[in-house]
DNA sequence: TTGCTAAACGGAGACTGTCTCCGTATGGTT
DNA sequence: AACCATACGGAGACAGTCTCCGTTTAGCAA
């Protein structure tokens, strides 16, 4: 890559960092483009869709979720406060930009998704919980990985579009504990 | 109100039935007052946001909630069954339009939704479920019908952004209910 | 019936966001 | 220094939202 495609490249992807941070996922790309100091044929070269740009800025979020899944595995405590612990850093790891749950979860199971190796990532980090949990015969084993990300990130998607704080969340990731715990 | 204005308001919500129907909630407002055979103005005029018109969409669909609420209470069967068969219920009542479920689920509990009376008899129906369910000692009463709507919708959100069917959902929803059932 | 007027219509067009095309500029190489 | 593949960027086509305002009409009163 040339040296002035990757200075475009990098300013595109923290503008949008910070865009998304700010004001969501659906922001305007042309604004994006505009904040990056750059036009907008050049933000629609280096990323063909929204869902590539996301992609890219995700990129260093990744290395995030693998500590997390590593930090949550050394807790102390039962099987129920492991879970628990593990949801509530899910939430807040899919939750950093508005309308990252909904579009997080609904690219699960999606092969053809641009975010699914970002799904997957998550994917990994959750059944390695889960793994642990069934090493201790704690949980059933009828719920696949996938579903528990579903259940988590429904509530997420929901905290996210009502603007519920963790408070709020945290009941409601107590009666999903409750139902996949023996 | 005047002849041919009711007769537009009643073309306008007909056509919106079809559109979010086959379309989704995000379908072109200028395309339904087409559809309609009207103006764009017409339709703006009488629906002043898009809420408006989906609330209004939604009138003949209350009637069929409550119904609906009466049908699964006269089951037979146990408390999860009964519980079950209203979350099955439930699902498919607020799927019926594509992106239906985020819409009511992240109305719900806001005041200032458009849509908010539509929620309430959504949340009055399951109100009658788990009292029933409370009469019989059978669910954690720490739980709040706003909770049970935000689980089971965020179940159904996910569902509909990922293009889920009813047998997948169903072990999702049976964590819910085994996670509320004492 | 006719005439009047408040109510309603509807479409042109301003505005915003998406995305492309293509003439222009430039980094890197020979 | 010259070349050219690579990259830039903005004008503009297109689509959706929403408003303004000149035109039409339903309903009523004389």
């Amino acid at each position: 890559m040339r040296a002035d495609a990757q200075r475009n490249y990098d300013r595109i992807v923290e503008a949008a960092r910070m865009a998304f941070r700010e004001r969501g996922y659906d922001t305007s790309l042309d604004q994006i483009a505009k904040d990056a100091g750059v036009g907008p044929g050049t933000l629609y070269r280096h990323f063909a869709t929204r869902d590539d740009l996301i992609d890219a800025v995700m990129k260093s979020w990744v290395d995030h979720v693998e500590e997390t899944a590593d930090k949550v595995l050394t807790h102390e405590g039962g099987p129920r406060d492991l879970l628990l612990a593990w949801f509530e850093e899910y939430v807040r790891l899919i939750s950093v930009h508005k309308g990252g749950p909904a579009k997080i979860t609904g690219a699960m199971g999606d092969e053809q998704s641009p975010i699914r190796t970002k799904c997957q990532v998550l994917q990994a980090a959750g059944g390695r919980v889960l793994d642990r949990l069934h090493d201790e015969d704690a949980i059933r084993d009828d719920v696949t990985p996938i579903q528990v990300a579903r259940l988590v990130g429904g509530i997420a998607t929901v905290a996210d579009q009502s603007g519920l704080d963790a408070a709020a969340v945290r009941p409601m990731l107590e009666v999903v504990a409750d139902g996949l715990l023996t």
